[in-house]
DNA sequence: TCGGGTAATGTTATCGATAACATGTTATCG
DNA sequence: CGATAACATGTTATCGATAACATTACCCGA
């Protein structure tokens, strides 16, 4: 069999030769820029349609040092959430002329975080947008190595830092919310399931349980919450051990919907009436969640709007860099709201 | 205030220089090759270190035709599906050395198609994956402009074509699988929800059903099938409606999870009782399935595994291609596993 | 009429690396 | 002992584009 015809690739000066210009004035043509007669204009314009001319950005990238090209440094890309908002990351990205270059970490080793970093500033990504959650100290490179990285780097989901551009869900608010909407529901006891406490946001539900209930004078021992990791399995495990730590409990806040989906079931499956005797409220707002039997009450987070802010803010980071002005870098938060359903729905 | 302070690019003449060598010699340590002196190798290494030098892999990509970059165009990454196949596609690039240029596409217009393509053909992607469905006939540009393009492109989830290489999950088998299985356990009057009929893969599903009813000598006609769009919400209405035209319905096969999460809420509702009055199957074994309840009987597609495969598979394309050997396209099937759970347990 | 601006295009240098070729130095062998 | 191979390094061309500068022609106003 022959070898598959693979065609040349065709350059600028193929047309330039082809056209009988230089190659600067293709390049002029191409780029709508200065002085081009009308006639040589057209002509150019014809043949760059006749041979199918594509000028190589790599090429471009090269000389102009600038990529239109966007690191995008993910974690656990096979859940809905940061598949969310690597969505609203790619629709933002393509709005506004740029591509992505993706990388997936599966763990957080620092020498591999060095890696993928330089790997992509190898290919010259105008500025890196970085989706892996916070957990434990794995973020503690970022004070130390922030410096020597030679592009705006835009963290989402991680603790604010001082000096450090970030932009994450208030996870705080969305539990005080939470927890104040079962409070008004005239609920008094309330458990919660957690996430896992190493990670940032599942810290961040938890104060946010802890405190406003605390401020309404009311009790958060330990034997009031459980931890999960955020699956559906582990959330039947905690919910199973919170009956028994805390059995007169008549609310539950819980981490995220997929174990509040469990705790929907382990209490249907005991005949525990819901929202009569226990008020459900979950977080992230997944699809499904509105599902649910009953359907779930939770906190909405808007992820999809997250990745488009952080695309926003990594571009105004760049201009800014080229223009040598410099932003100020700032921690922002964007709020969740709360969405009533059944779950919570006391008639 | 000072403009940010963005570091010079370390090149390899930096290196050179500073060594005392020729660049040349610089690129021989960088890429292990053919000879250099060991004390030379250590001089450079150690510049290489103190200046934190790291090649430019745009500058190599130019000159070596070869970007080790593949193209990845998806097309409803905010859903499970297409992001769990990414994270196939994204560890297994990651494991052969390539790095991912994400495209999102929001419509299948032929422009856009068009489009896409020359911007990654443009940043010299040594080849496409395409993770989009084939929806209508958005893929017939397939035909026509395939040969147009210089790199090798592998489909995901599309109808298998003459010489054009593709992988998807046997859609049809699955279904097939599901529907024997509620024959064995004992059904005869198997009503489906389809996803919608324009997707290749709602119908390889729906087609599944209706031959294997078929071949059992059971009736499939329309009253015994609706329509959903893959939405829960969709899916209670389709639910409902069949629940009108085909009133003595023992069991249902659900075009995926999503919608058989709404039909096992609305029987319950209705005080149908699953398994016992209603079997119930749906498709896609998303993880939340085996929490709800009951517990849902689904087909499970390796949607991992999928995005795994076609990495490789347009791996071997490449070096085929580079070797001038020719693979001969070819279009391949993965197997799904039927998940037996609570839904379809007759005790 | 001549200097200077605008228009139209070409020439050369450059981005950061590697390919291809050239050169010089040792070792090896018949 | 000279030829040949292996080793070690340097020089120049190249990838595909744009930046920076140069050139030419023409027009206009002082």
């Amino acid at each position: 069999m022959f070898p598959t015809e693979r065609r040349k690739r065709i350059t600028i000066k193929d047309v330039a030769q082809t056209a009988g210009v230089s190659t600067q004035t293709v390049s002029r043509v191409m780029n709508k820029f200065s002085y081009v007669s009308d006639e040589t204009r057209q002509r150019v314009e014809k043949v760059v349609e006749q041979l199918g001319y594509h000028p190589s950005t790599l090429a471009r990238s090269l000389i102009q040092q600038r990529s239109y090209t966007l690191g995008v440094v993910t974690f656990g890309l096979k859940y809905i959430g940061p598949s969310r908002t690597l969505n609203g990351i790619a629709d933002k990205a393509d709005e506004l002329g740029y591509m992505l270059l993706i990388k997936e970490l599966d763990n957080f080793d620092t020498n591999r975080i060095g890696d993928v970093i330089d790997s992509l500033l190898a290919r010259q990504v105008d500025g890196i947008i970085w989706v892996a959650p916070e957990i434990g100290n794995n973020h503690t490179w970022v004070d130390e190595r922030m410096d020597r990285i030679s592009v705006p780097v835009l963290f989402l989901a991680m603790r604010p830092r001082h000096n450090i551009p970030s932009i994450a869900t208030d996870n705080y608010q969305g539990a005080v919310m939470a927890i104040q909407h079962l409070l008004d529901c005239g609920r008094k006891k309330i458990g919660h399931i957690s996430g896992p406490l190493g990670w940032w946001e599942a810290n961040e539900r938890k104060r946010g349980w802890c405190e406003t209930l605390n401020a309404a004078d009311f009790d958060t021992s330990e034997q009031h919450c459980a931890e999960g990791n955020w699956s559906s399995s582990s959330g039947e495990q905690a919910f199973i051990q919170l009956l028994d730590s805390f059995p007169d409990m008549d609310a539950i806040f819980v981490g995220n919907d997929q174990m509040a989906l469990s705790v929907l079931r382990e209490a249907h499956r005991r005949g525990i009436r819901v929202p009569e005797e226990l008020t459900v409220v979950g977080f992230d707002n997944i699809p499904e969640s509105a599902f649910f039997y009953p359907s779930l009450t939770t906190v909405s987070q808007d992820l999809q709007l997250l990745g488009e802010q952080a695309v926003q803010n990594v571009v105004e980071m760049i201009q800014a860099g080229q223009g040598n002005k410099s932003i100020i870098a700032q921690s922002r938060f964007i709020q969740p709201t709360l969405i009533v359903r059944e779950s919570s729905k006391i008639v």
